[in-house]
DNA sequence: TCGCTTTTTTACCAATTGGTAAAGTGACGA
DNA sequence: TCGTCACTTTACCAATTGGTAAAAAAGCGA
């Protein structure tokens, strides 16, 4: 057969560059196994040596499949990783979308922290592929960046500076307090084996949360 | 010639883990300007792609030789990878060393906020190369975290420590102290892709440093 | 069980990659 | 002017890489 198992999830649309879900694909069970398989052993091997650095046989060896057998689910080593960065931009963005306006403000913000920072302990494998695709200049997600991420941004931000207006949390520049809950958080994932060397006793998350509460905190005391 | 202007700069000491300065190498006007050449462009193309991702051809081209011809001058792609990690250690480290013990505890942190901005700011592709070799495990760098910045950061966690005991700046964790202020200074190099989306407008960099300055003001005001 | 489809394996490629051998070029002192 | 040494180029190579063709093996509904 010509075109097994192919054709992923999500495409680009042309026109407007938003993105746009795909009509569900019916998948078999082994389908379904074997792909889930496949993108697992790609995210790790992906994370670990980014996408120039990654190959399609440590992708078939950690996932237990043949080369060939993995071009039989998916198009081609891009694919994959592009596949790969559409399902996580959705989990991504999640904590910030759950930034409820109705909320007490200083507690939401600190609240997102938190959740980012618990998304860094468990899902590090997620945060590193992130961070080396954005470090190699987002080459296959800067359409990403643009409808999804951008929005959601503006519309936060536009959201902390109303709370700021109102006098409910201390004035800041809302995108740059942004960057630094994520750069904060994710640096425990990302920088795992520099945090690792300078902090050996196991378990730095609790301190983290303890310290990253607390700056926050002071800093958006009114 | 078998052996040409090998033998680039450091060696790591078999017994005890520490790193040596190897004797100067006398090096010709040639070999001094090609080595210089060389080193910028693999800075270039590491940065960008990371170690595997990067090749000597592309290093090549950047450089304007050929690629036998960079191989005269250095051992191999990794040689140059790892004589790039050891002259950008120095050059890394030496923010935190200025932290002066007698100076006034919390202009002093704030100053090094300031110093390691302006270098994300001055320096972005060391920023990333530093960045990428971490993500990745620091497979070529273990050592000389463990030697070089380690020591460093548990004196200057000493002397927070003891700044924070003496009531002169607020109680904190002086390494998560530290991580954040590398994580929100590195951050605007490191993901710069990101941060052009979401402030298309030029020079991020006054608002970062505003912004920083406030922030670490009132998280470590007594 | 049969016959058809889906899945997997085997056997390949062409291109790229890090690296080498050796011939050639050039500078420079005796 | 010659010989020597530093540097550069040309012509390779073996290994790896992403990817394909086609045969073989499972599944599976009737």
């Amino acid at each position: 057969m010509k075109d097994g198992a192919k054709n992923g999830g999500k495409a680009v649309g042309k026109a407007g560059g938003t993105v746009r879900a795909q009509p569900p694909v019916k998948r078999s069970r082994i389908q379904t196994r074997n792909r889930k398989r496949i993108l697992d052993a790609a995210l790790e091997v992906f994370s670990a040596h980014g996408f120039r650095g990654a190959t399609l046989d440590q992708i078939a060896a950690e996932a237990g499949l043949s080369k060939p057998n993995i071009l039989y689910y998916f198009d081609g080593k891009e694919t994959i990783h592009v596949t790969l960065l559409n399902q996580l931009m959705e989990t991504w963005l999640d904590p910030l979308e759950q930034m409820n306006p109705e909320g007490e403000p200083l507690e939401e913000i600190i609240a997102y922290v938190r959740r980012k920072l618990d998304m860094a302990q468990a899902y590090p494998r997620e945060s590193r592929l992130f961070a080396n695709e954005i470090l190699q200049g987002a080459p296959r997600m800067s359409p990403h960046l643009e409808s999804r991420l951008k929005p959601l941004v503006d519309q936060k931000a536009a959201l902390i500076t109303e709370w700021a207006a109102a006098g409910r949390i201390a004035p800041v520049d809302p995108r740059h307090l942004i960057f630094s809950i994520w750069a904060t958080t994710q640096h425990y994932a990302d920088f795992e084996a520099q945090v690792n060397v300078l902090m050996p006793e196991g378990g730095v998350f609790p301190g983290a949360a303890t310290y990253l509460e607390g700056m926050f905190r002071r800093m958006l005391k009114v």
